[in-house]
DNA sequence: GACTTTGACTTTCTTTGACTTTCAGGTTAT
DNA sequence: ATAACCTGAAAGTCAAAGAAAGTCAAAGTC
């Protein structure tokens, strides 16, 4: 398993251990893992992001510490989060990137996220030719959708 | 026999051995098999195709994999009707008549529709302001939906 | 002519280490 | 007593190096 995967899950069981809200030392996380401390910074910005549901707080100095916090948004609140983060254009990465959180954050499942990749693909928005109208109404279907899935 | 056909092969059987579901690294499999990792590459956008009945998913950088899924078919046949039932232009009223046949047929539930819906809506494509290309994408973003249902 | 095969180049993700910034607590000068 | 100043202990930043997969066009096969 890689590195930053059993940081990540280690930290998840101290997360779930502490009911939410865990406060660690870098240099100690450090340690334990055998890996560099600006590691467990790579992890942390990788991977408990504000996206995915997590709020990262901390101190430098003496008797610093890492506060990480594993908030449960409502799924309305975050939703609406969502629409105003597409704006008027669109690419199909950062598309798939914005499905991929929507799954990240138990918001869809199933059949959904791939049904939403294909049809944020280029595949199908191929009968456009003009780029900036492509990326247009990838942003209005990207927009459409989030609202169907607040009703 | 063919590179390509040997490596497709030993996929296959990977992929029987592991139950459907099967990880692999690229470059490992380039080597056991004496060929360019891109050949790699190849036999799967040539041969496992989500048409054909695959999903491929793949991550890069260290510990970077490739996973192949292959998926029985049982309803696809149903979809490959509608892949088919849907032309070169397809206009809004048609779009909800096809989503509802696919909720009444139980192939597509829960939010699923409302979403789809949504998707063909010409509030969606509003940004296109020829109707013709306006049902051309329309029918498009259908077809690509319908393949990904079949994943 | 369509399908294969390869290799050079690109993109993405991870890991590390050198350097920077911040903070708490103690020390010193007024 | 207190404001200013050191100092050592954290945490943060960033860029380079490494690891692995993706892309694409040119060359080769059938």
């Amino acid at each position: 398993m890689l590195l930053s995967d059993a940081i990540a899950k280690m930290i998840e069981e101290m997360l779930t251990d502490c009911g939410g809200t865990l406060e660690l030392r870098r240099n100690d996380m450090a340690e334990r893992m055998g890996c560099a401390p600006s590691q467990i910074n790579y992890v942390i910005t990788s991977r408990f992001t504000p996206e995915r549901g997590y709020i990262i707080e901390s101190r430098r100095g003496g008797g610093g510490y890492v506060r990480i916090v594993r908030k449960q948004m409502q799924r309305n609140e975050y939703l609406m989060h969502f629409f105003h983060a597409v704006g008027e254009s669109l690419d199909e990465r950062t598309a798939v990137a914005l499905v991929t959180n929507l799954t990240d954050a138990g918001i869809i499942s199933g059949k959904l996220p791939e049904v939403l990749t294909s049809t944020l693909s280029n595949a199908s928005l191929q009968a456009i030719t003009d780029k900036q109208l492509k990326d247009r109404v990838r942003a209005d279907l990207m927009r459409q959708i989030v609202l169907s899935l607040m009703k």
